[in-house]
DNA sequence: TTTATGTTGTAAATCGTTTTTTGGGAGAAA
DNA sequence: TTTCTCCCAAAAAACGATTTACAACATAAA
């Protein structure tokens, strides 16, 4: 039961000066009791504790942050939440954040480059330990970066050449992989859907698909089409290209949405999927996994990338000087039966390094 | 570039007095120029930005509010990143923030109550103006907040004789409306999951199907079947259940993961969803409008969700004194063709308040 | 010239902690 | 008894900002 009355000033909370005073103590020596720095079984540790409880007191985070100047949070800015890529990158990272005795706050640029910057700023501000950044498409953040004290590191959408910490997965090996599986279960036709716009990410998952394409002996027919990053347009953007082209033997897309409008659109042109026409998306989701026939994708593996990325920001907020790195991880591709009739049995589901 | 040389201490970020030291002012000074508190166009005013420039001058927010003792930040704890109501919601609260000049730092229970209670704790710590939570299973939160300065506001999982503030929607009679649509469309043995675990909402869910039920005239054939809340294991709960009984006219599903769950079986099993087989669900998703035929849902409105959220934690920190309450707003039925045949044309989208 | 009025920058106090310094008392060794 | 440690709590300084009180100066009015 708060004992409000003890307070200097109605409205406000308890101060470590309070506690003190109502112990019969100094400020310091609440600090210590509090802090653990003084054993608790005593007269004075006990009456210091009976007056936490008292008053209610809750240590004032800002204050003692101020004071020691350091902070066990880690920033962190994506986006956009409603993206299940995102979204359970955000809930790996807090495993790990959790694990070290960090925490994670998160933010969302909502695709915004300004916004994106604002955060950011805001979280420097806050003295946050570090951050972890998903760029925003046309992203300023790499440069707003590079003069900050504050450790970051950069995910998902990363560049090659930055002068920044990145983690990301290597797009263009798994986009290859997979197209040689497709051209391995016998398709010849196949559309490529891609964003049309410029994500790095996509960008590397198209050149992987182009490497694919031109490594392939035999003779294959890859037409691409760019979509936008709305479902609905991209479920435009494929019906107009299944009216004017003969039905393909498989549809491959190179970020979550499009599979998404890819397989409504395949389902309500009456294409059985996994047997007309292969389907295959980059990025799972869960839906994927559970429609029938299941809708083979390309995982990024997040627990890994969480992990890795945990382990570059830690080493930069304990100070080390090394020089910044772009670290790729292979992704692990789900060979769902939306694939078509391979060699192997289908329903089988195999691990490639990509 | 940032002059570090002018800093007192290397490998710390330059404050105020250094700002201040630079430009010639006293640190007084400085503040009121950076707080627009002074006109900036004199040659102190310039001098002052000059120096902010080159040092690279960053306020740290922590001494800021400390000293005004205020924050612009809400907190929102939520179960889980990946539930994609939740992340809605978090996207159009923090849609809401902007508008208002508040930033949400958001935060994950996992669903546990443990981690919900540190985490209530520690934004409480930080002195946020104020914090939304969305309940944990079996959360403590509400007992939790009652001696707390800081205001609360609960979403979604809410109780109705709660001693705090709540917003959510008005689960059952959303569902006894749909209930009512799936008799009216002529469905006569239905199927209901459920999470058969206590959640709050879905209880009120299931105690509007059966009041639907109970007010129906003509004899219906209703089975409830606990799904608990994995996919998975809400698959399986189905399969027993279709495998041990006559097809069932409809299915209804009380939360998300049971829809998908069973929109995968269906299909596997070979019913035709809309045709032989109606299928709806509590909550939409992105996968839901976009398969063939499209799956219909009551969607939560989670922009008004926030709004009136929103309006009540703002009431609250300018210092309301008004009793706490529980407003409930009503869903919205997207009918969409998984319902099977209506009277109204399969595929026109009705609005009805739950 | 004197007085009233406003402006503006400096110095100092303050927010709530933690940490360092100081000082006093207890006990042990000489 | 004196001296030397050791221990522990009180007092004070510090973290980095904002804000109040105050002094200095300019300008306008009398």
């Amino acid at each position: 039961m708060p004992d409000k009355a003890a307070q200097k000033q109605r409205g406000s909370r308890p101060s470590i000066r309070d506690v003190a005073r109502r112990a019969g103590v100094s400020p310091g020596c609440v600090s210590n009791v509090i802090n653990g720095r003084r054993k608790l079984d005593d007269p004075i540790g006990r009456a210091v504790l009976q007056a936490v409880r008292d008053l209610g007191y809750r240590r004032n985070t800002m204050a003692s942050n101020l004071r020691r100047s350091q902070s066990r949070i880690i920033g962190l800015v994506i986006p956009d939440f409603e993206n299940p890529f995102f979204a359970e990158l955000v809930a790996k990272l807090e495993h790990r954040a959790e694990a070290t005795n960090y925490r994670i706050v998160a933010t969302s640029s909502r695709e915004d480059a300004d916004i994106e910057a604002r955060e950011i700023d805001e979280l420097v501000g806050w003295r946050v330990a570090g951050v972890f950044v998903i760029p925003s498409l046309y992203s300023r953040a790499a440069e707003l970066v590079e003069a900050s004290e504050t450790p970051f590191v950069f995910l998902d959408r990363i560049q090659q050449n930055a002068a920044t910490d990145g983690v990301g997965v290597d797009n263009a090996a798994a986009s290859a992989a997979l197209m040689q599986k497709l051209f391995d279960a016998g398709h010849r036709r196949i559309v490529v859907a891609y964003l049309g716009d410029g994500i790095a990410n996509v960008a590397e998952r198209l050149d992987g698909v182009r490497a694919a394409v031109n490594a392939h002996a035999a003779k294959v027919l890859v037409d691409y089409v760019p979509t936008g990053d709305s479902i609905e347009g991209a479920r435009a953007a494929l019906a107009a290209y299944l009216d004017e082209n003969p039905p393909p033997d498989a549809v491959f897309c190179l970020f979550n949405t499009a599979t998404l409008a890819a397989y409504g659109l395949l389902q309500e042109r009456g294409h059985v999927i996994g047997k007309d026409t292969a389907l295959a998306g980059f990025d799972d989701s869960a839906w994927m996994a559970h429609v029938h026939p299941p809708v083979a994708a390309i995982v990024q593996p997040t627990e890994e990338i969480a992990r890795v990325a945990w382990e570059r920001l830690l080493a930069r907020i304990e100070g080390g000087d090394t020089p910044s790195e772009t670290i790729r991880i292979n992704c692990r591709l789900e060979a769902r039966e939306s694939l078509g009739p391979l060699a192997e049995p289908a329903g089988a589901s195999s691990r490639t390094g990509a």
